[in-house]
DNA sequence: GTCTCATATCAAAAATATTTGATGTATTCA
DNA sequence: TGAATACATCAAATATTTTTGATATGAGAC
């Protein structure tokens, strides 16, 4: 069983929205740092540090060719994402549920 | 279409773990507050503010009975909340993609 | 009406995340 | 080999989020 902070952990990738902007920007293809960097208005070492989240969470791959750094989705990483966000959001159907109740005292 | 700040918005209420454990008792069915802070390492005011985020981002909708409040997980924003998801996880499908060259200089 | 309870809100403090600029490390190119 | 390029990492500055404690609001009980 995942634990809060390793799910927290996912979805921090996704609550900045620089980082949800690099993440349109991957879902054209594979980039390179260089290539994501153009648009945004990131430094060289910000764009760095976004990099990091981003592929510390598994939603991003990357991949060293060179001297260059290419980033992707991961498919796996997405699979994952999605799980996770649905087992956090699908109603428990187990019986005995308690209640809403706050007459307990 | 979204923005990424509304969409940070979303995923913002997510990635926090004392937030990720309000969710999980909320999977069990509606709750009020008083209910919800007990197993929790929150003061009343800190609740409130977890909730606050969590109704905000639309996960969660709430419901004032008497002096209580009821909350519980929102059907419509988990459907909006995954919709999101996918739409930033989903690779683009459309033609003339951009590769992932370095090599324009 | 007054009292108490459940909760929200506010401002200050504490904790955490992000940005920035400098520096380090490979790698390519001359 | 030495210079330039692409990127990572570090520490300090800044910004944002979270926690805390005090106070406000509104409902029900008396």
């Amino acid at each position: 069983m995942e634990s809060f902070e390793d799910d927290a952990k996912i979805f921090k990738a996704l609550c900045d929205p620089k980082r949800l902007a690099i993440l349109a920007q991957l879902r054209e293809g594979e980039k390179c740092a260089c290539v994501l960097q153009e648009p945004m208005d990131l430094t060289q070492s910000g764009l760095s540090y976004h990099m990091r989240i981003l592929c510390e969470s598994g939603i991003v791959e990357s991949r060293q060719k060179g001297k260059w750094t290419h980033y992707r989705l991961s498919e796996e990483g997405g699979r994952v994402t999605v799980e996770r966000l649905l087992a956090i959001l699908t109603p428990d159907a187990r019986k005995g549920k308690r209640l809403s109740c706050c007459c307990r005292k």
